[in-house]
DNA sequence: GCCGTTTTCGGCCCGACTGTTTTCAGTCG
C-alpha cells in the first residue's frame, strides 16, 4: 500500500508528460476509494478503485509507456474508467471530474473514519442529518445527546462513539512489527497455558510478519463445554487494560504493556532514527503503548480453518474462497464443504454437517490443489497461481546468514569498538562483518558524526591487524572495512574517490532528506542512479529513508533504480540493494523484493547496528525477505566468508 | 467500476458481533 499524502488532488510540477508519477497515480486512487465511501458510493464500485491502487502499486512497468502503447487496460482490475482517468492525469494534467468528489467531502469525515466503531454510513448520516463536519463536532454532539434520536442510533452507540474518540486520542495507529511480535508471542503463550485450552497460536498480520501491525488475532481450540471457562480466564490475564467486546466465540480485548514480566531491552538506535521521530516523546510513548488483540475460540477439529482464514490477507482470502468455489466447494472459517451438500446452512453449521477433514493447514491446501503457502506471502501476490503449479520459493531461513555487511562502532555514532562488534557476530556463528560507519558529511543536530577522511585509513589498519591475528589463530572469521557514504543532494557520494576506492564496499545512503523530501520524484530517481553508477557504489542504503509510524520515505521510483541496478550487474559491476533490518525501517519495502530479484539485483540484509545487540535484528530482515519470496541465493548475507569477500573484489574490477 | 468460451448484463467472499430492532444495518476483519 502507498503511503496517502495530503487529501488533495496533485498539482504537476512538471511540463513534460508523464506529469504525475505512479505513486501520485496510485494514491489518487486510495483517496477516491474512502472519498466515494463517504458519499455512499456503490460497493463493488469503491472496491474497483481499491483494487486498481492495489494491482498497480505491485505492478513494476512504467505508466506512460503502457499509455503509448495502449496496453493499460491489459492489467487485471483497470479497466476503461480508470484507465481513461490515468491516461488524461499523466498526459493532460487533470483528473476528469474528480475535483468536484474532492469539494463534496470535508476533510474531517476522513478523520471520523479512525473513530474505531465508526464507519462511512454513520458519518454519512451524522453529515447529511446533523451537518457534523470533524471529529470535535461529533464529540459535541454525542455529548450533548443529539445523536441517539437518528434512525437506527441509541444510547449505547452514542456511547461508544465518545468511547472511540477517546480511543483515537489515545492510540495512534499501527505498532511496528517488533512491538507487535512482542505482544503477540507474550500474549499466545498466555492463552495456551489456560486450563481447557488445547492449542493457540498467534494469527494475523503478524503471522504475516507485515512491517506493521494493526491488531493482535489469536486462534483457541477449545471443545464447547469448556468455552465458558476459558473466556473468564482470558478477560482476566494480567496485562488485559479493557475489553472491548465478547460474545460465544469471540472476545476483543485491549493488552498493556503490564503483560510482560520484563521489559525487552533496548538498542541502541541510529541518531536519525531517533530525530525522525521526534526526539525523546518515543520511549515514553512505547512504555505506554497499547496494542488491541482478539481471540476465536473454535472446536479443536476446526483449528486449522481459523487459523488459516486469520492469518490470510482479506486478499488473499477472496481468492482461496474463488478457488475453492471453483471446485464446487465453500470455504469460511469453519471448513470445506460441497456447495450443494450444504443447501442453505451456514457457517459452522454447514462445515460440521459436511466440511472435508484438515488436521493442519497444508490439509486444506491440499484439497484446493495447492501447496501449503507460508504465512508470509498470503497477500495474493502471485502465490495463489505459484501454489497451484508447485513453484512457490524456497524462503531464506535466519539460521542461513553468515554475516551482515553496515554496522556501526565508535568510530561514527556506534557504541561498541570494533572487537566488541566482531565478537557479538561471532556468538552468532557469522563468517564475516561488514563495518560501514558514517561518512564526514553526515550531520545530525549539528555536528559531524562521521569519520574524517584522514581517519579512514586507520580503521582499515585496524581492521588489517584484526583480521590478520583471526587468521593465525586458525579462526574463520573476517572484518569487511566498508563504510555508510552519504548520498548528497546532487547524487554524488561523500569523501573522495581514492577514499571510497580503498574499502571493501560502499553502502550509499541518503541522510540529508530535506531536499529529497521536498523534491520531484523523477529527479530524485535521476540522482539517486547517479550515485548507484559510481564505479565505488556496492549497495543502496535504506532506499527510501522511511521510518515506520514515523514519516514516509522520499518520493522515488524505486522499479527504475532497481532497474538500472539490474543493468549494470549485467556488465559485471556489483550493485546490490539493502534490506535495512531495523524494525524502525525495513527498507526496501518487502513488495520490491520480487521485483529486484527478477531485475538480477542481490540483497544484503542489514542490521544497520549501532551496538553489539543490534546484530540479532538481522532476524526481522529475513522475515521481510521471505515476505518478499527471497531465497537464500539471493541474498549476499548467505555467502560463506570466503564468498563475500571474493564477491566484493570482483564487483569492483 | 471491472469482468466475462454460459461476455455487453448481472454478478462481484463471508461471517461474528453489536445495537437496534421484532428482521436487520453497520462495522470489522
Amino acid at each position: 500500500m502507498a503511503m496517502i499524502h495530503g487529501w488533495s488532488l496533485p498539482r504537476t510540477r512538471r511540463e513534460e508528460p508523464p506529469l504525475f508519477s505512479k505513486s501520485q497515480v496510485i494514491s489518487v486512487l486510495e483517496q477516491v476509494g474512502i472519498l466515494l465511501q463517504l458519499v455512499g458510493a456503490n460497493p463493488f464500485r469503491i472496491r474497483a478503485y481499491e483494487n486498481a491502487a492495489r494491482t498497480l502499486s505491485g505492478h513494476e512497468s512504467d505508466l506512460w509507456s503502457e499509455i503509448e502503447a495502449g496496453t493499460l487496460t491489459d492489467i487485471k482490475g483497470v479497466g476503461k474508467g480508470i484507465a481513461g482517468l490515468i491516461s488524461e492525469a499523466l498526459s493532460e494534467g487533470t483528473w476528469g471530474d474528480l475535483e468536484s468528489l474532492y469539494e463534496r467531502v470535508p476533510r474531517g469525515l476522513i478523520e471520523m473514519l479512525g473513530v474505531p466503531g465508526l464507519g462511512p454510513k454513520r458519518i454519512k448520516q451524522f453529515y447529511d442529518e446533523l451537518g457534523i463536519e470533524s471529529v470535535a463536532e461529533l464529540q459535541s454532539a454525542a455529548e450533548e445527546g443529539a445523536l441517539a434520536s437518528l434512525p437506527r442510533m441509541g444510547k449505547k452507540m452514542e456511547e461508544k462513539i465518545i468511547e472511540g474518540i477517546n480511543l483515537l486520542a489515545r492510540f495512534t495507529g499501527r505498532r511496528r512489527l517488533d512491538i507487535g511480535l512482542m505482544y503477540g508471542e507474550a500474549f499466545e503463550s498466555r492463552v495456551a497455558t489456560i486450563s481447557g485450552v488445547q492449542r493457540a497460536q498467534l494469527a494475523g498480520s503478524a503471522r504475516r510478519r507485515k512491517e506493521s501491525i494493526g491488531d493482535l488475532d489469536v486462534v483457541a481450540a477449545v471443545n464447547l463445554e469448556d468455552a465458558q471457562d476459558v473466556m473468564e480466564a482470558l478477560i482476566s490475564i494480567p496485562g488485559v487494560a479493557e475489553v472491548k467486546g465478547a460474545g460465544d466465540s469471540k472476545v476483543s480485548l485491549i493488552l498493556e504493556s503490564t503483560l510482560f514480566d520484563h521489559h525487552a531491552p533496548s538498542t541502541t538506535l541510529d541518531g536519525s532514527v531517533l530525530s525522525a521521530l521526534g526526539g525523546d516523546a518515543w520511549e515514553e510513548l512505547e512504555a505506554n503503548s497499547t496494542i488491541d488483540a482478539q481471540v476465536r475460540l473454535v472446536p479443536p477439529h476446526v483449528f486449522a480453518y481459523t487459523m488459516a482464514y486469520f492469518t490470510g490477507s482479506k486478499e488473499h482470502n477472496v481468492r482461496m474462497r474463488q478457488r475453492a468455489l471453483d471446485l464446487g466447494l465453500r470455504l469460511n472459517e469453519f471448513g470445506l464443504f460441497p456447495v450443494d451438500a450444504a443447501g442453505d446452512s451456514k457457517g459452522y453449521e454447514a462445515a460440521k454437517e459436511h466440511g472435508l477433514p484438515a488436521s493442519e493447514e497444508s490439509d486444506i491446501y491440499t484439497h484446493l490443489g495447492m501447496k501449503w503457502v507460508p504465512p508470509e506471502l498470503r497477500e495474493d501476490t502471485g502465490e495463489i497461481e505459484a501454489a497451484m503449479s508447485d513453484n512457490l520459493p524456497d524462503l531464506i531461513e535466519p539460521a542461513q546468514v553468515n554475516g551482515a555487511l553496515h554496522n556501526h562502532t565508535t568510530a561514527s555514532d556506534g557504541t561498541a569498538t570494533l572487537e566488541e562488534m566482531a565478537e557479538a557476530a561471532m556468538n552468532l556463528n557469522w563468517q564475516f562483518l561488514g563495518i560501514a560507519d558514517h561518512s564526514e558529511a553526515l550531520n545530525i543536530g549539528g555536528r559531524s558524526i562521521g569519520i574524517p577522511n584522514e581517519e579512514v585509513a586507520e580503521q582499515g589498519e585496524e581492521i588489517r591487524v584484526l583480521n590478520e591475528k583471526w587468521v593465525d589463530s586458525g579462526v574463520d572469521f573476517r572484518l569487511l572495512h566498508g563504510s555508510e557514504c552519504d548520498i548528497l543532494a546532487d547524487g554524488k557520494l561523500d569523501y573522495p574517490e581514492n577514499v571510497r576506492r580503498n574499502l571493501s564496499h560502499v553502502v550509499g545512503s541518503v541522510h540529508a532528506l530535506g531536499s529529497w523530501r521536498n523534491r520531484d520524484e523523477i529527479e530524485n530517481t535521476e540522482m539517486l542512479i547517479r550515485a548507484i553508477e559510481d564505479p565505488t557504489f556496492t549497495i543502496l542504503g535504506h532506499p527510501t529513508g522511511r521510518i515506520i509510524g514515523g514519516r514516509d520515505g522520499f518520493p522515488v521510483d524505486m522499479h527504475a533504480v532497481l532497474r538500472r541496478m539490474g543493468e549494470l550487474n549485467q556488465e559485471g559491476a556489483l550493485k546490490a540493494c539493502e534490506i535495512n533490518a531495523s524494525p524502525y525501517r525495513l527498507d526496501l519495502d518487502w513488495r520490491l523484493c520480487k521485483y529486484a530479484k527478477t531485475q538480477g539485483v542481490p540483497i544484503v540484509i542489514n542490521p544497520d547496528a549501532h551496538a553489539p545487540q543490534g546484530l540479532s535484528d538481522v532476524w526481522f530482515g529475513v522475515q521481510i525477505a521471505r515476505k518478499g519470496w527471497l531465497e537464500s541465493n539471493d541474498i549476499l548475507n548467505c555467502l560463506t566468508g570466503a564468498e563475500i569477500e571474493q564477491r566484493m573484489i570482483e564487483g569492483r574490477s
